[in-house]
DNA sequence: CACCGAGCCGAAAATATCTTTCATACGTGA
DNA sequence: TCACGTATGAAAGATATTTTCGGCTCGGTG
């Protein structure tokens, strides 16, 4: 990939960007305006989100903006450079990455969430999690940070993917999700909930098992992947498959710029907390991608209404006599 | 008085904020160091005050920026000149005569408000899901759900339990967690977890097996039973062989006075959020189990600490080239 | 009624800022 | 070590903002 078509890549590095046909997935030709909406208050989930996709550089302007969001807004774009000990090339470079524009609407968006924090409550100040803090203190600082996981989460999920997704899900002849490890759990859990509504759901963590069952989909099917890296090859696989026979597949990832988007007619961003030693960075990913799974859940089974409520209610009678008194 | 004169007398109209230089002079620092807050409104209220002083055109750009600070904040100095019918010249002035030093920070404060303007429309968060709400409202009611829910269960979350949970597991010989159902996968990433870092774990969700397996357990082996009714039969009964062959037996349940409560020696108690027909219980439950879960991790990875870390870099490292670049 | 001056206004020049291009340096894998 | 692709900043090019400057209107005046 020359430089150039990366440069044009990155314009229209949003997530909404994989939006277009399915043909077009590899040969993006024009730059379509206004795709990728400014972020509203996201921005530090984004920079999360999008830090690993980024060149050294480019991670320092984006810590920069994300620490001193008031303070950027203040400077120009050659500030900002020498601030972050870069050019101004960069600084741009780095707005596009986070889905603006230019410079010149980061810098807006600056200013808004500079409005949003002085007027709301403080930015909250999060240390890590010690060695030795107090058991008190780890309850409380996870359910903060996972908390602020939600927070992100929903405020970076694009609503126009999301109810793609739900609606290609709703249709479906049959769902398929492809998820390993600590994402494995997180597809059973969606395939657990959409079977409770009658749909028909397979939860996939074998690899080859998951490209077996891939190879039957056909279009009117839908396969989702559910990667925290966005770079698993067992997951990407069975996806390619899919997407090859013609499913619709969608894509849950924190790296909507990673391998798996390429075969992702839809792709939902989950936000990714920092993590440390003692807080894997499985367990933020998984919080939001239940989220994630959660609202597509909640949208299938509002299309579904008719079908939905009463398997639901009657899978709870079923359960009833399973409990002890 | 020539023109040149007045026109000087006009740049300097504002308040302190000429006094720096331009960049540091933003127009935070223009609205915030007084005593009022930053009202919202601060601006609307500027605007009015200072109408009367101004000319006819400029009346014309104060009152767009006025009623539309989002749409204005949107437009170059042209595209506003434009849409007010009159000048750039004019907007400049305008916007010196407000108080900034050029449109550029006028520009940059319509953002701010208009950010501040956003926010403070509630999405009406408090109600149900219904059938017809919008993809939007269903992610951010879910996500508003969930975070109660967190807070809620950190909140009555029983430490001393917990630490007595964490310090019997740490030590702990092997541990086996059951749980069926939606409350299985939260065993199971328990155990993913606990497995990470060295230690001896199995999740069951076969009653038969998990039976099985209990009756090997002995004092100073750990079982964990997650059951959010707390009278799931086929987890008490795994949980009821452990405590009687003498293990320590740990209870993560919504409802600490159930059934599953008179085998455990230690009882986490997990939130119960409302339900509805769209949101069934299984969700809120699931996010408070993890919670608690995750705590008792990371507080047995404090524990262990000394082999905890290593092993958890371990295993990261064995998973990096599982991935696609 | 013609004239005058004061101040308003916008076109266009001047400047600042942002964006793009391009050559170079860097790191990485063969 | 070499070759290749990538990252990076300097500088050219494009836009946006600010300033300048002269025409214009309007109210007062001889």
């Amino acid at each position: 990939m020359t430089q150039e078509v990366k440069e044009i890549f990155a314009n229209r590095a949003g997530p909404a960007a994989q939006a277009g046909s399915r043909a077009s997935a590899g040969a993006g030709a024009h730059v379509g305006p206004g795709i990728a909406p400014p972020a509203p208050a996201a921005l530090a989930a984004k920079v999360r989100t999008l830090a690993p996709s980024m060149t050294r550089s480019m991670q320092r302007v984006a810590e920069a903006v994300a620490n001193d969001p008031a303070g950027c807004a203040a400077l120009t774009v050659t500030g900002l450079g020498e601030l972050t000990g870069t050019s101004e090339a960069t600084v741009v470079r780095t707005a596009r990455l986070l889905g603006y524009p230019g410079y010149r609407d980061l810098r807006l968006a600056l200013a808004g969430l500079a409005a949003q924090q002085q007027s709301g409550r403080a930015p909250a100040i999060t240390t890590d999690i010690a060695v030795d803090d107090p058991i008190a203190d780890v309850v409380a600082k996870l359910a903060y940070d996972e908390q602020q996981t939600l927070a992100d989460t929903a405020a970076g999920l694009d609503t126009v993917q999301l109810g793609a997704a739900v609606t290609a899900a709703a249709a479906a002849r049959r769902i398929d999700v492809y998820g390993i490890g600590a994402s494995g759990l997180v597809a059973q859990d969606l395939t657990q909930k959409l079977l409770r509504i009658g749909l028909i759901a397979h939860a996939h963590s074998d690899p080859h098992l998951a490209v077996t069952n891939a190879v039957q989909l056909r279009a009117g099917d839908v396969a989702i992947a559910i990667t925290h890296s966005g770079s698993t090859g067992d997951v990407i696989e069975p996806l390619r498959v899919a997407f090859e026979r013609g499913a619709t597949t969608v894509a849950i990832t924190g790296r909507p710029n990673g391998a798996v988007a390429q075969y992702a007619d839809h792709v939902l961003t989950t936000s990714t907390a920092r993590e440390s030693e003692l807080r894997p960075a499985a367990m933020s990913s998984r919080t939001s991608q239940l989220l994630v799974v959660d609202c597509l859940f909640v949208g299938v089974a509002q299309r579904t209404y008719e079908m939905a409520a009463p398997a639901l209610a009657a899978s709870y009678e079923a359960l009833a006599h399973r409990h002890r008194r």
